[in-house]
DNA sequence: GCCCACCCGTAC
DNA sequence: GACGTACGGGTGGGCC
C-alpha cells in the first residue's frame, strides 16, 4: 500500500467549457467575463475542502496544433473557434491557480489528457495514488486500482467497477468502446449506427476491437456493413481516442506540490474579479482570532484515556460532545467524543477515523464499553449541548446516556427563546464573545462537505475539544442568570430538561408507514394531475407550468386579464387559495389550478416523500422534534414534519391511513379538546366562557348564539362556522379586518361581531388589553407556568411592527400554556410507561395530541390511563378534556370509539 | 452548477 | 397590510 495522499490531477480545460457554458454571463461591472473563472475556482477550492491534497496540479490543453491534427486533419475540425468571452478568462484562471498556490501545466503539441495519462502513469510507478478530477469520460481509461476519477461537478466517483458498471466495459475496452461510437464533438468517425449499445454487445461478443474487425464478416445487417465500410479509419480513430502516456515533461509527479496561498495577491485578484463572497471569507478567516489558551489533549493510549476518565468520574459536573459520520440522528454513527471539566481544558478521544494515513486510534467498541459506567450512571451529571443528539447517538452503539442534567441548548432556550438561533457558534458569540470554530470550518459544506471521520486529527481534534470546552464555558455563564429567575427555572428543570430522553424515545421508536397504500395514492395523483394539466392548458391556449406561481400570474393577470384580488408582500398579484378561490366563481382556469395545487401538494409532499423516509434498519419513518425552536414553547418536526400531516380532507386523510400500526398493535391518538378556548377561559377568568366549558358546551355554537343571539338549538350552520372563525381569531390576535376577509363580509359587520362577542365577554376582553398593558410595561408575556416570551417590538414606532408584537403578546400565552400543559402530560405518560408499560409506546406530538402504539390487549387500559394523566396534567378553572380514538391506522384512531 | 428567497399550502 | 406557530416543495433568479 502506498502511504502518501493521493496525487490529484485536474482537467482544467474540461472543467473550464462546462463552468463557461454553466455560467455564462458573469461579469464584473467592467464587464469582463468571469463565469469560468468562477467556476472552476469554486470546483478546485471543492477539490482543495475535500482531499487536502499536499499534490496536485491542473492542466490546460496549449493553444495550436497537437499531434492529432498531425494524424488526422479533419480532428475537431468543426468545432468553432473559442469564443472570445472563454479565452479572456484563461490568463486571469491561470493567476488565480497558481496564487493559490496550485502548480499549472500547459504543454504544447499534446492535449491535457495525455499529460495527465503521462503523469498518471509515472505516478503509479512511483506507487502514487491518482485522483483525476475532469468532466469528461474518455479519461475513464487511465482507472486502475489506484486511479479514480472524480465528477466534482456531480459527486460521481469512478473506480475500475464504476466505470464497468457506467459504461459496460472495464477500463481496458474504454478505449476500443470510444473508438466503435466514435466522437462527434471531436469530429472522429466510429462506426455508422453504432452506439454504447451495439459497442458493449460487441466487445462482450469478441473481447476487443482487434477481434472485431477481424471478424467484421461475421456481423449481419446494415451494422455490419457499416462496421466493414468503417474498417479503413477505425485504426486511426482508435488512436486519436488513445491518450499518451509518454510525453515529455518537464516537471514529473514529485515536483507538484500544492504552495501555501498568496494571500496578498489572492485579494488583489479577487477584488479584480469582483469575487465579493470569497473576498469576504478570506478576510473573516484573517480577522479570526487564531491564538488561544486553551490546552486541548488528544486521548489515543489506554492510560490518558484512564486519566481522564478518573477526572470525569470525581467531577461534579462534565461537558459531553459527540463527533460522528452524519447530523441524521438514526444514522450516525461515532467518530470521536470530547469532555471537559473545566474551563479552557478538554480532551478529544477519536475513535474511528478514517483517511489515508490517520493515525491508530484507540478500539471503538472497547473504549465504549470502558466508557460504559460512566455514560450510563443516571448519578453522574452530564452536560452538553443539544444532548438529545448525542443520546440518540450513543444507542446507535448500545449505550443510553443518562444524567443528562444540563443542555446549554435548552437553557438558552428557557432564558429567552427569540434571542437569536440557540445553535453552539451562536451562543458562543452572544454569551462569550468567541468567534468557535465552526463546522463547516473543518469538514466543509453543500456539496464540498466531507463525512468527520475523514477530517485529519490535528484539524479534528481542536473542533471536537473545543466544543465541549465551549458548552462548558457557556453553561458556567448562562445557567447562573436561569437559576436567578425562579420560574423560568423551574421550566428547564422540570420541563424542558426531563423530556430530553422522552423525545429521545419518542424520535427512535418512530412509526410504521405503509409504502405501498402511499405508492397507489401517487399513481391516482398523478393521473388526475395530468388531467387538469390538459385541461388547463386547453383554456389558456397554451402550455405552462401549473406549479409556478409566476407562470400563473402571466397566464391569469396578463394574458386573461383576470382582476387582481389581492398582491403579495412583494407587490406581485398573488396567486393564494382565497385569491383563487373568488376567481373561480367567475372564470374557470382558477378552479383547475387550485384543484391542481391540491394534489400536487400532497404527491410531492407526502404521498411521494413518505416512502422515502422509511428507515431502512428499523423500517418505520423517525421524524426529529425540536426543542428550542419556535417563540412560544411548541415543539416542531422535521425530517419528515409529521406535525402537518394532512387531515381536513378526505384526500388528505387518505395520507393518514398508512401511518399504521404493526401486526398486534393499535395506534392510539389522543387529543386536548378545545386546549387554547380553555386556557383563554381561565387565564382571562371571564365567568361566561368558564360556564360554558364547565356545562360541556359546544363552545362554537354558544358563542354564535351570544353573537347572534339566538335559542343555542337556532344556530344555523353558517353561525357556528363564523363564531368558530371568531374564536380562532381571537387566539391569534386578529383584527376586525382579518376576520372579515375570513368570513368574506365586509369590515363594519365583522366589527359588530367582535363587538357583540366582547360585550358578552367582557372578561376576554380585559384580559386583551390586560395582556398588552402587560407586555408593554415589562416588555414580556409569560404562560400560566412562567415560560416567558420577550417582546421588544411592543414598544416599536412603526405601527405595524407594534401591531405584530401585539397579536404576539396575545397568542403566545395561550399557545405556550398549551405547549407546557402537553409537555407535562409526555412526562407523565412517559413516567408510567417506563415503569409499569411496556406494552405503550409514545410514538408521536402533535401540538394537542399524544399518538401511541399500543399492544392491542392493553389498549383498554392505556386508553383510561393516559386520559386521566393528560387530562391531569393542569389544574385549571375548567376541565381539561381529552378524546381518545383508537384503530388499525392514525386515521381511523381519529374520533372513532372502537368499544375499547 | 449550487444556493437561497419567495410563494404557497399543510398542520395545530 | 391586516391571523399566531411551525416545515417543506417547487420555481426561478443570483452568483460576478
Amino acid at each position: 500500500m502506498n502511504k502518501t495522499s493521493p496525487l490529484i490531477l485536474v482537467d482544467g480545460s474540461s472543467f473550464l467549457y462546462r463552468a463557461f457554458h454553466a455560467l455564462p454571463s458573469l461579469t464584473n461591472s467592467r464587464g469582463e467575463p468571469t463565469g469560468a473563472i468562477y467556476g472552476v475556482a469554486g470546483m478546485l477550492r471543492k477539490l482543495m475542502g475535500e482531499y487536502q491534497p499536499r499534490d496536485m496540479a491542473v492542466i490546460f490543453d496549449a493553444r495550436g496544433k497537437t499531434f492529432r491534427n498531425a494524424l488526422y486533419a479533419q480532428y475537431k475540425a468543426q468545432r468553432p473557434p473559442m469564443p472570445d468571452e472563454l479565452a479572456a478568462q484563461i490568463p486571469p484562471l491561470h493567476e488565480l491557480i497558481q496564487v493559490m498556490g496550485i502548480p499549472v501545466l500547459v504543454v504544447g503539441g499534446v492535449e491535457a489528457d495525455d499529460v495527465i495519462a503521462t503523469l498518471t502513469h509515472q505516478a503509479r510507478q512511483a506507487q502514487m495514488a491518482v485522483i483525476i478530477a475532469t468532466g469528461d469520460k474518455d479519461l475513464a481509461q487511465l482507472v486502475g486500482p489506484d486511479v479514480t476519477l472524480v465528477d466534482t461537478m456531480n459527486g460521481t466517483v469512478l473506480d475500475e467497477a464504476g466505470v464497468e458498471k457506467k459504461f459496460g466495459v472495464p477500463p481496458a475496452g474504454i478505449v476500443d468502446y470510444l473508438t466503435l461510437m466514435g466522437d462527434t464533438s471531436d469530429n472522429i468517425p466510429g462506426v455508422n449506427k453504432v452506439g454504447p449499445k451495439t459497442a458493449v454487445k460487441w466487445l462482450k461478443a469478441y473481447g476487443s476491437l482487434d477481434e472485431i474487425m477481424a471478424r467484421a464478416d461475421e456481423i449481419k445487417g446494415k451494422v455490419g456493413d457499416n462496421l466493414r465500410a468503417a474498417l479503413a479509419w477505425l485504426p486511426r480513430s482508435r488512436a486519436l481516442v488513445t491518450v499518451r502516456r509518454d510525453v515529455a515533461l518537464d516537471r514529473g509527479p514529485g515536483d507538484l506540490q500544492v504552495q501555501e496561498t498568496d494571500r496578498a495577491r489572492l485579494r488583489e485578484l479577487l477584488t479584480r474579479l469582483e469575487f465579493h463572497s470569497w473576498l469576504a471569507e478570506l478576510e473573516e478567516d484573517e480577522s479570526a482570532p487564531t491564538a488561544t489558551e486553551a490546552r486541548y489533549d488528544i486521548l489515543m493510549d489506554p492510560e490518558q484515556l484512564d486519566q481522564w476518565i478518573d477526572r470525569l468520574t470525581e467531577a461534579p459536573l462534565f461537558a459531553l460532545d459527540t463527533e460522528t459520520t452524519s447530523l441524521d440522528d438514526m444514522q450516525a454513527r461515532l467518530v470521536g467524543l470530547s469532555f471537559s471539566v473545566s474551563p479552557h481544558e478538554a480532551a478529544y478521544l477519536p475513535l474511528a477515523h478514517d483517511y489515508a494515513d490517520a493515525p491508530a486510534q484507540l478500539p471503538l467498541d472497547a473504549t465504549l464499553e470502558k466508557l460504559r459506567p460512566l455514560l450510563e450512571d443516571p448519578n453522574r451529571p452530564k452536560l452538553g449541548h443539544h444532548l438529545k443528539y448525542d443520546r440518540n447517538v450513543l444507542l446507535n452503539h448500545g449505550i443510553e446516556l443518562q444524567g443528562i442534567t444540563h443542555d446549554t441548548m435548552l437553557a438558552s432556550y428557557v432564558l429567552n427563546s427569540t434571542a437569536g438561533r440557540h445553535d453552539m457558534d451562536s451562543l458562543a458569540q452572544r454569551y462569550l464573545g468567541v468567534k468557535t470554530t465552526r463546522y463547516e470550518d473543518v469538514a466543509g459544506k453543500g456539496a464540498r462537505q466531507i463525512p468527520f471521520s475523514q477530517v485529519q486529527l490535528d484539524k479534528a481534534a481542536p473542533y471536537a475539544a473545543e466544543d465541549a470546552d465551549i458548552t462548558l464555558q457557556l453553561h458556567r455563564r448562562i445557567w447562573p442568570q436561569l437559576q436567578s429567575l425562579k420560574e423560568q427555572r423551574q421550566i428547564y428543570d422540570t420541563l424542558e430538561m426531563p423530556l430530553v430522553p422522552v423525545l429521545s424515545r419518542m424520535e427512535r421508536a418512530g412509526v410504521q408507514v405503509d409504502p405501498e397504500l402511499l405508492f397507489t395514492q401517487s399513481h391516482e395523483l398523478a393521473e388526475r394531475m395530468h388531467q387538469i394539466e390538459q385541461e388547463a392548458h386547453g383554456l389558456a391556449g397554451c402550455t405552462f407550468n401549473l406549479g409556478s406561481p409566476k407562470q400563473i400570474q402571466d397566464i391569469l393577470f396578463q394574458r386573461q386579464q383576470l382582476p387582481v384580488i389581492r398582491k403579495t408582500p412583494k407587490g406581485q398579484p398573488s396567486t393564494a387559495e382565497d385569491v383563487l378561490e373568488q376567481l373561480a366563481l367567475d372564470y374557470p382556469l382558477p378552479r383547475l389550478i387550485l384543484a391542481h395545487r391540491g394534489l400536487s401538494k400532497l404527491k410531492s409532499t407526502y404521498t411521494d416523500t413518505l416512502p422515502e423516509r422509511i428507515n431502512r434498519e428499523t423500517g418505520r419513518v423517525h421524524t426529529s422534534y425540536h426543542q428550542a425552536v419556535t417563540s412560544t414553547g411548541r415543539l416542531s418536526s422535521s425530517g419528515p414534519n409529521l406535525q402537518n400531516i394532512p387531515i381536513r380532507t378526505p384526500e388528505g386523510r387518505r395520507i393518514r391511513q398508512a401511518f399504521i400500526a404493526p401486526q398486534g398493535r393499535q395506534i392510539l391518538a389522543a387529543d386536548y379538546s378545545q386546549i387554547e378556548l380553555r386556557i383563554m377561559a381561565h387565564l382571562s377568568g371571564d365567568p361566561g366562557l368558564l360556564q360554558a366549558f364547565a356545562d360541556g358546551q359546544d363552545i362554537h355554537r354558544t358563542t354564535a348564539a351570544e353573537v347572534f343571539q339566538v335559542e343555542a338549538e337556532a344556530v344555523t350552520t353558517q353561525q357556528r362556522r363564523a363564531a368558530k372563525a371568531i374564536n380562532f381569531g381571537l387566539i391569534y390576535g386578529m383584527s376586525a379586518f382579518g376576520l372579515a376577509r375570513q368570513l368574506g363580509i365586509d369590515r363594519s359587520g365583522a366589527q359588530d361581531y367582535v363587538d357583540r362577542y366582547f360585550a358578552r365577554y367582557p372578561g376576554v376582553k380585559a384580559y386583551m388589553d390586560g395582556t398588552r398593558t402587560q407586555a408593554r410595561e415589562q416588555g414580556y408575556v409569560d404562560t400560566l407556568f412562567g415560560r416567558r416570551l420577550y417582546l421588544p417590538e411592543i414598544r416599536a414606532r412603526n405601527a405595524q411592527v407594534r401591531a405584530q408584537a401585539e397579536r404576539l403578546a396575545i397568542n403566545a400565552p395561550m399557545q405556550g400554556t398549551a405547549a407546557d400543559i402537553i409537555k407535562r402530560a409526555m412526562l407523565a405518560v412517559d413516567e408510567w410507561i417506563q415503569t409499569t408499560s411496556p406494552g405503550v409506546t409514545m410514538i408521536m406530538q402533535v401540538h394537542d395530541e399524544l399518538v401511541f402504539e399500543v399492544d392491542t390487549h392493553q389498549v383498554a387500559a392505556a386508553r383510561e390511563r393516559i386520559t386521566a394523566l393528560m387530562c391531569g396534567a393542569a389544574e385549571l378553572d375548567v376541565p381539561l378534556l381529552v378524546d381518545v380514538g383508537v384503530g388499525e391506522n392514525w386515521d381511523a384512531a381519529h374520533g372513532q370509539d372502537t368499544g375499547y
